[in-house]
RNA sequence: GGAGAGAUGGCAGAGUGGUCGAAUGCGGUAGUCUUGAAAACUAUUGUACCCACAAGGUACCGGGGGUUCGAAUCCCUCUCUCUCCGCCA
């Protein structure tokens, strides 16, 4: 959520860069400072209300223990009338912050300067690419793949519990854990704290990274306790520092979680669903980090770099893309999408994610920092990435190493198994 | 699941209707002293909003609601924590 210091302050310019999402969204702008005014106006009002209330009260009590009855009296009728007139103002006001907080939150973020303009992901810029794709003499698509050696069982996760729940068996559980280790210690020389985190969360921290309450419908819920399952480590993770002050030298905070994740995919029936392209639950190691506000797009190419050792250090072939302002993530001011090439589907898969929501979430987390001898507080930028969701590079793994030997592990998971080979 | 106790500032911990945004201690910050440090002493030390700034004002003592002229303090409710019992990996 943008605050409404930032947009009153910038408000032309915002319209402008908002435009690039191919909305123009000076209505609700407009809307917003509008009612902040209002806002402001009735809390003028209430403020000086509740003044007098307060020093009429104070005054009784003095009265009273003077002996004044009377007196006192006569001044609790005056503050009965006080009272009846701040509750009607304080019932307006908070009609009116209520209103503000709703416009604010139909407001998305401000794109960066480099975000494309652009109306779907074919408009997506290319940034880079690396890896070479396979050339293979027989495409065989990964769920074939996972049938014939018996490593992945999607009929019995139907079974069990439905579509997008597989069942991982022998050498196929194995290859899971031994991506989650890989990328958990990669992500551990890189600097990344380790945080197991809790796979429900609560309603508070759905709504500081900004699930709640717009894609509710995305999280599986638990009404008897009004829990949500994670859709991504990034919520409990990034909820770690919500409601929280750091100060400047607290910077920079590196943090990495595996989890698996849950999503309800409400909408996305029949759209590349097939094997392991888009599950219910899925594994995935995330990294989270927190930034001083200048350094946050420094904090993004590292980030974008170290997610590019990872691909390439599993061998596959990739590409790099800025999403345009179309294909922006309503939270995100900069996303740089990874896709790896699967060769039996002869397809670009999107494995990771690499954004940053500049104060955007800060300012839903109340994440703040506090510039040294400074007294006012001022919002962090927090940025996350998928590093990376084990799905889909497994899917590519599966597919691009396939050979009539057998599908063949690279080098980087083989010191996980007990095996180099799946045949 | 049953019974009881509790939730106060960064932490510990007073405060049971008015003078409480809140004693005191610890911690933090600045200063005095010191070659430097420690100790000691002095001052300062929550967040947000209104206000151009300052001055000043308002709100916040787990969340929400109520009683009252006035609530950290009384009542209702929710959440959480602790102790005991039960169940349990």
């Amino acid at each position: 959520m943008l605050t409404i210091n930032q947009i009153k302050n910038n408000k032309e310019e915002i319209i402008k860069k908002l435009s690039v999402r191919n909305k123009d969204f000076s209505e609700l702008i407009n809307k917003a400072i509008e009612e902040d005014n209002n806002r402001r106006a009735i809390q003028n009002e209430l403020d000086a209300t509740l003044a007098k209330s307060n020093q009429i009260a104070k005054s009784i009590g003095l009265l009273f223990k003077e002996g004044k009855q009377e007196e006192a009296n006569n001044a609790k009728q005056e503050a009965v009338q006080l009272k009846e007139k701040s509750k009607e103002l304080s019932e307006k006001m908070n009609a009116s912050k209520n209103n503000l907080q709703k416009i604010l939150s139909e407001i998305p973020n401000i794109p960066h300067p480099s975000v494309p303009a652009g109306k779907t992901d074919e408009d997506n810029e290319l940034v880079r690419e690396g890896g070479t794709i396979p050339n293979l003499t027989k495409k065989v698509p990964h769920w074939e793949l996972t049938s014939k050696f018996d490593i992945i069982d999607f009929e019995l996760g139907n079974k069990i519990t439905g579509a997008g729940f597989p069942v991982y068996k022998g050498k196929g559980a194995k290859i899971q854990r031994a991506l989650i280790a890989f990328f958990l210690d990669e992500a551990d020389k890189a600097g990344y704290k380790e945080i197991m985190p809790p796979l429900m969360i609560n309603e508070a921290s759905g709504f500081g990274t900004g699930q709640l309450p717009d894609k509710e419908g995305q999280m599986y819920h638990m009404t008897e306790d009004n829990l949500f399952m994670i859709p991504t480590a990034e919520v409990p993770v990034t909820n770690i520092y919500r409601d929280v002050i750091l100060n400047e030298e607290d910077f920079p905070i590196k943090m990495t979680a595996y989890s698996s994740c849950f999503r309800r995919e409400a909408g996305s029936y029949g759209k590349d669903v097939r094997g392991l392209n888009r599950l219910h639950q899925f594994d995935k190691v995330e990294i989270v980090r927190i930034s001083h506000p200048e350094k946050s797009y420094e904090t993004l190419d590292e980030m974008v770099a170290y997610v590019e050792t990872l691909v390439q250090k599993l061998e596959l072939p990739y590409r790099i893309v800025r999403l345009c302002g179309g294909d922006l993530g309503f939270t995100s001011a900069l996303t740089y999408d990874f896709e790896v090439y699967s060769a039996g589907q002869d397809k670009w898969l999107e494995v990771s994610s690499v954004s940053n929501f500049e104060s955007f979430q800060a300012n839903r987390l109340k994440l703040r920092y506090k510039a040294k001898g400074e007294k006012q507080t001022k919002l962090a930028h927090t940025l996350n990435g998928s590093a990376l969701a084990l799905p889909r590079i497994l899917a590519a793994l599966l597919e691009n190493n396939y050979t009539e030997d057998g599908i063949k592990i690279p080098k980087v998971l083989q010191k996980y198994l007990n095996f180099d080979v799946i045949n």
